[in-house]
DNA sequence: ATTTATTTGTGTTAATTTTACACTAACTTA
DNA sequence: TAAGTTAGTGTAAAATTAACACAAATAAAT
């Protein structure tokens, strides 16, 4: 079976840029997941998680497909990047790659091994091998884009547990914008939003004082949007 | 001639919103340029500007292109919008649109009539007719991206001509936001930027107090960029 | 049971930034 | 030369942001 056209059409994928936190871990930095290409082009290369688009699914439909094809996870939070159409950016010939983000916290999505024949593994931002295609510029834009983001639209959160401490979300902030915040200052201007929940519960275990749960009141946040409310870092 | 694929292929557009702003007018509305189709489907409707993506053409030359073929202009701002992909949102198939948005000063880019065939016309962002396809989504996404956009990077200037007053400047803004501001206070925050040149020239001709004119330093902004100097309105 | 080590949770003051506000100067037309 | 209109300018109050230190709580070790 084949299809025809009266014009040439380039090929059509879609790619996740999937960021990934652990709240857990002491110098937590950001992770992003790549997958093993096991064949050509790039064979044995890096490269980010995607796949070509089908005819009968959107693009958000297709990139929500290969996040849970590639990695088994399910229901996180994605959205469009920017749309990459170099003419040389794939040796197979003109594919067009609709690039998207992706953000997982690693306790509540762990990865299912090799569930698409591929290994996918996590590396730290800053570690991050040589990658296939294009692939890094994509990368670097996402980074951007996440940056940008994170500092005017409260994403932060689909990176935590559902419920967190005040320092979590603070070590998040800091690494993500690679920078540091007053701890007493940070609250205050977290708390003067209203958005978060104390849950009543206690982050306890390690040997030092407890402290609370909180958790990211969407709904509030949802309303006060539409009525020009600004979340602002 | 034809081409034949092992697997479907979606078509692929580029749409281009291009904003228009005159800086002359009174009371002046952001404009966005319309074209009126002449052929099914929506023959009769006005849409935006845009067509096919050949083989050879990145995205961006394919906007570039469609806004020259479409209106006759050249060397305008143009960025990648989003890219929309929902199944039926063109009656004649699959096809995929990668939005542009475009940023012209009327005064500087005058319209060439009919360079296409098509008959494009200027219309007030708020007296928009009914629209093509799914227009009216990319037009409301291009309107919320150029807001958010103006007040944190300078684009502004783009629909500007090269040399502006300051009560120009104020009021592009104005009319971008929604808002007003207080004259004084807009004035020490951009001079604070030290991104206006004095041209020295004088914009005369109204009957009342002539006002200097000003350049916008687009080098020293790309230099204080690169060290993380942030423009904010 | 007590000590130790570590992180949580809290308030005030100074510095900076933002807002509010009104009059004279300069230009063209009548 | 008078009238009408926009350009250009400074200061004080209010709001926001930044800087800073110690007691309370917990688990682990003794």
């Amino acid at each position: 079976m084949s299809y025809t056209y009266k014009y040439p059409r380039p090929a059509l994928a879609v790619d996740c840029v999937i960021f990934g936190y652990d709240h857990r871990l002491e110098e937590s930095d950001l992770q992003i997941l790549l997958i093993e290409r096991k064949l050509v082009p790039f064979k044995g290369k890096w490269a980010l998680p995607g796949g070509f688009v089908q005819m009968n699914e959107t693009l958000d439909a297709a990139a929500v497909r290969e996040l849970k094809e590639e990695t088994g996870m399910e229901k996180v939070y994605i959205e469009q990047l920017y749309t990459f159409g170099a003419l040389d950016r794939d040796p197979r010939g003109r594919v067009l790659s609709v690039a998207y983000i992706a953000l997982v916290n690693l306790e509540k999505h762990n990865l299912k091994a090799g569930t698409d024949a591929e290994a996918a593994e996590w590396f730290s931002l800053n570690k991050l091998p040589a990658l296939a295609f294009d692939h890094k510029i994509i990368v670097k834009t996402a980074v951007e884009r996440l940056r940008g983001k994170v500092r005017y639209q409260p994403v932060g959160f689909e990176l935590l547990p559902d419920e967190f401490t005040f320092s979590e979300l603070q070590n998040l902030y800091e690494t993500v914008l690679e920078r540091t915040f007053d701890k007493r200052n940070f609250r205050k201007k977290i708390e003067s939003y209203g958005l978060l929940i104390d849950t009543g519960g206690m982050r306890r275990g390690k040997p030092n004082r407890a402290a609370k749960l909180y958790r990211f009141d969407s709904k509030r946040y949802k309303a006060l949007e539409k009525h020009g409310f600004m979340f602002e870092l």
